[in-house]
RNA sequence: GGGCGUUUAGCUCAAUUGGUAGAGCGUCUCCCUUACAAGGAGAGGGUUGGGGGUUCGAGUCCCUCAACGCCCACCA
């Protein structure tokens, strides 16, 4: 025993007993999980972080909930994996090697793809380690073994499958479209990529004179760089103003290039002139128009976001960037007259979601992925319940989605990622899509890579194994069983692993999406490093303990999925608790004689079985609250039982009168409760308990269940009456403002018997001398009381008592009891209620009505004695 | 423009199918009672955003208005 207590010490330090622990898990080989069990499996995959990322609050919570959901399903006899991994996220990593670069000096061009890559290879691996490695801060219970990354020979290998395959199903196509272009990034990006953002800017009204006759037809755009594109000029057929000059030519100021005017119902009347000029080459709206109408297209920005030096564009122009290329162009159109007006326009500017920098609508050559016939199946099986989002409200949001999906633009002009496995003959320029280049002599392979998310769309299958669908863990653990991330990622993420997971296994790769809420900062505000409003969870995590944070962090859950709104002193919330469970087992632990004591339902207080049956109430909710995802929920029942119910009263009442096997027995399995949510903590003392143990660690020990023996509804409800005469008399010496030195001396009538029995536990807890068990009321002025169910506690105040006070005090006590009565008359006296409510509810009034008025009569009494 | 969410105690948020609103923090009073002051005891605090409706009964269901937030589409 002297072991046991000399380990507990008094001061709780979180980190050094987390890290201890944490080793002693992954030491034992607890994560890994086994293909080979018979157990019934459970299986999650984590949404890959960014390899060159740090663990943020988001992670945090992802990590918690999931860790969570890992650790129950193992207790609760599940082979349980949660497969950890990372993304090699192309863009954002392509972006940070490059700053690496830059501060050479140097761009990634002037080294090369080959020595690029492999310097990019090494930075990725130098990374690796790093934020799986924050993960485990978090306790996280992964399997390490099998960690994966989206750009590993595995998920290369799933890649070129599923490309392949796609392209020959006539699901991948190769096309010359209007893409979103980032400038900066050089590359395409997909609609979902692009964010708009609402700018202030110009509508500049330019005049394009007619070819025959005179007059002009004046035009409005916002980016009058474009005008050296336009194809033509449109109009809405029904727009009187413009009607006869459909079919006419007009002219490109500047330039003099003819263009015709058509007729396109696309042309909104009242938005600016009411005549739009059509730049196929450089808006996708006006690209549409362009096929609508068999225009051509005329390129005049490039790549790199500046004027292309060809005859189409006034030669002072060539090279010029696109924003220098409008201020030049508008004064040019000021000199030759042309520019009709000038008004300010909010309009919204897309930009890259990576960098911010403003998109070039840009016509070019990409692959796609037509998603129409892809989403039927995904849609399908989330209307019939197949894959289940929690909370419901996504599902709708997923399928608006999905219902108006757009093809997506897949090919990226990096250098870091999956580079597409197409193949050209390096003569006729003739195509292959291949996993392998046919004939690497003659063929050269497309120099694009893939959108990262393709790669990430396959995680849950090509993690397992795809495409060898007859691997151990493929057959043990796909599909996995739940997923769970943030709404932000559904349509990058979730919606594309159902889409290939249907398309490739023919089964849904998860059949639960948890949505969480985002963490924000206490104002509501998105954390993010350029407004320096962020919390470092390693740091929270040093400061408070891995565990406070986690309790924290799962107490703020709403069923709802509600956004957090998180500040780093909310941490004190689990650290409190945490301490609070350190200490009161630190307590019990010490206070242990008998280390045998096995429990014996036949020998019990009326103590024991109230907290039996309030453990057993506990571990019902949150065995259900578990599996309904509210963490939250999870939380409360676990702090509210151990802190209000266990310390505050059972642990207090051991003190005089204790049952070891019972106060064991409910740690042991509290602890076990508490374990998925505080799993260091939890663990670290369970092993410290002399009880005899079915495992060698708790997080392989059982989750408890639900038991009907540990039912003691009646005696329950006897002890609350008790709580509620002790906490009677706390009120009582509080509003007489005795002190709490001094010893009572109390008269109790009614319900003697119960309160015989329990006389010890109201000496201790009320601070009780001695007690009087009367028949008969004696008439006592010099005294206050309480009236609890059926009986009267009385507390003689010889000299203490302010008469005027009890009086005040009783009198407030039988308005509240009014209140209620009145109302709850009102209602009996309603026949419509009495009729038409259920007869429970009606049952439960009149017998509360009766309760009041037994207890209005008693204080009453008491009153009229007073005075 | 379409969709979604939020509005409840001073603050942050709960309230399972409608049955007279709860917790944490903060506030006030008292207490270092040998597990815990990161603690203990007691107290105060709410016309549940406004209005209307359904119902015996509404924080909860319906309509409407308002404020804030998010997502999608997009204005040349």
């Amino acid at each position: 025993m002297q072991d046991t207590t000399e380990s507990l010490s008094t001061t709780y330090s979180a980190r050094e007993i987390e890290k201890e622990i944490y080793k002693f898990w992954e030491d034992n080989k607890f994560f890994v999980a086994d293909n080979k069990s018979n157990k019934p499996s459970f299986s999650m995959v984590i949404p890959p972080p960014n390899v060159t990322g740090i663990l943020h609050m988001g992670h945090a919570l992802d990590g918690t909930l999931q860790d969570i959901l890992t650790r129950y399903k193992r207790m609760k006899g599940y082979e349980a994996l949660w497969l950890p991994g990372c993304d090699h996220a192309g863009i954002a990593t392509q972006n940070v090697v490059e700053k690496e670069l830059a501060k050479e000096n140097k761009t990634r061009h002037d080294i090369g793809r080959e020595e690029f890559v492999k310097m990019t290879w090494e930075w990725a691996n130098s990374h690796k380690s790093r934020i799986l490695g924050q993960f485990k801060t978090l306790g996280a219970s992964f399997d390490l073994s099998r960690a994966r990354f989206t750009l590993d020979e595995g998920c290369s290998k799933a890649v070129k499958k599923v490309f392949v395959d796609l392209y020959n199903k006539g699901l991948i196509y190769k096309g010359k479209y209007i893409v979103n272009w980032c400038p900066r990034c050089q590359s395409a990006i997909s609609d979902i990529e692009t964010e708009y953002e609402t700018e202030k800017g110009h509508l500049w009204e330019i005049s394009y004179p007619l070819k025959e006759g005179l007059g002009a037809i004046v035009i409005a755009t916002t980016r009058p760089e474009t005008m050296f594109g336009d194809v033509a000029v449109a109009v809405n057929p029904s727009d009187y103003k413009y009607k006869d000059l459909i079919g006419k030519t007009c002219v490109i100021p500047l330039v003099g290039r003819e263009i015709p005017i058509i007729g396109d119902d696309y042309v909104d009347k009242s938005f600016g002139t009411g005549a739009l000029k059509i730049t196929p080459a450089h808006d996708p709206n006006d690209f549409e128009v362009g096929v609508r109408h068999k225009l051509p297209s005329v390129k005049v920005i490039d790549e790199q976001g500046k004027m292309v030096a060809r005859g189409e564009v006034p030669k002072e122009l060539h090279g010029m960037d696109r924003y220098e290329a409008r201020k030049r162009t508008v004064e040019l159109l000021e000199e030759h007259q042309v520019l009709i007006k000038v008004d300010e326009l909010e309009h919204n500017v897309g930009k890259c979601q990576r960098c911010n920098t403003t998109i070039e609508p840009l016509l070019s050559e990409q692959w796609f992925v037509k998603m129409e016939p892809l989403a039927k199946a995904a849609i399908e099986k989330v209307k019939d319940g197949s894959i289940q989002f929690v909370p419901k409200r996504w599902e709708k949001n997923y399928l608006m989605w999905m219902e108006n999906i757009r093809d997506w633009c897949i090919s990226r002009q990096l250098w870091w990622g999956h580079q597409i496995p197409a193949y050209y003959h390096k003569q006729t320029g003739e195509m292959v899509v291949s996993e392998t280049n046919p004939d690497p002599n003659n063929y050269v392979q497309d120099t694009d890579v893939l959108d990262t998310w393709f790669s990430s769309g396959l995680w849950p299958m090509s993690t397992m194994g795809f495409p060898d669908t007859n691997s151990p863990d493929f057959k043990k653990f796909y599909p996995t069983t739940t997923l769970i991330t943030g709404f932000d990622i559904i349509f990058f993420w979730v919606a594309r692993m159902i889409t290939m997971g249907l398309e490739f296994t023919g089964v849904p790769p998860f059949s639960t999406v948890y949505i969480h809420g985002l963490i924000r900062d206490e104002f509501g505000q998105k954390m993010s490093k350029s407004k320096g409003n962020t919390i470092d969870p390693v740091l929270s995590i040093e400061k408070y303990g891995c565990d406070a944070v986690r309790f924290t962090l799962s107490s703020m859950c709403t069923y709802g999925g509600q956004d957090i709104k998180l500040s780093d002193e909310k941490f004190e919330f689990g650290r409190n608790f945490a301490n609070k469970v350190w200490n009161a087992s630190r307590f019990v632990l010490m206070n242990l004689e008998n280390k045998d004591a096995r429990l014996d339902l036949s020998n019990l207080s009326i103590a024991d079985r109230w907290i039996l049956d309030k453990l057993n109430k506990t571990v019902k909710e949150v065995n259900e609250n578990l599996e309904n995802y509210r963490i939250g929920e999870v939380t409360t029942s676990l702090y509210d039982f151990f802190w209000n119910s266990y310390c505050d009263w059972y642990v207090e009442l051991s003190k005089i009168e204790k049952n070891e096997a019972v106060l064991t027995y409910v740690l042991d399995m509290y602890l076990r409760l508490l374990h998925p949510i505080m799993p260091h903590l939890t663990e670290k003392i369970w092993q410290l308990m002399p009880i005899k143990k079915e495992k060698s660690a708790i997080m392989l020990s059982e989750f408890p269940e639900y038991d009907e023996k540990l039912n003691f509804k009646e005696d329950s409800k006897s002890m609350e009456t008790v709580f509620e005469a002790i906490k009677s008399i706390r009120n009582i010496r509080s509003s007489f403002n005795i002190s709490p030195a001094q010893k009572l001396n109390i008269k109790i009538k009614g319900e003697i018997e119960l309160y015989k029995k329990v006389q010890n536990y109201l000496k201790r807890m009320g601070k009780v001398e001695n007690i009087d068990f009367i028949e008969n009321e004696e008439n006592d002025k010099q005294s206050a009381s309480a009236v609890v169910d059926n009986s009267k506690i009385i507390v003689p105040l010889k000299g203490l008592i302010d008469i005027e006070q009890e009086i005040k005090r009783q009198n407030k006590k039988l308005e509240k009891l009014n209140n209620e009565k009145n109302s709850l008359s009102l209602r009996m006296n309603n026949e419509k209620f009495v009729k038409s409510a259920p007869e429970a509810v009606v049952k439960q009034t009149k017998e509360r009505i009766t309760e009041i008025e037994t207890e209005t009569k008693t204080i009453e009494d008491l009153i009229k004695n007073l005075s």
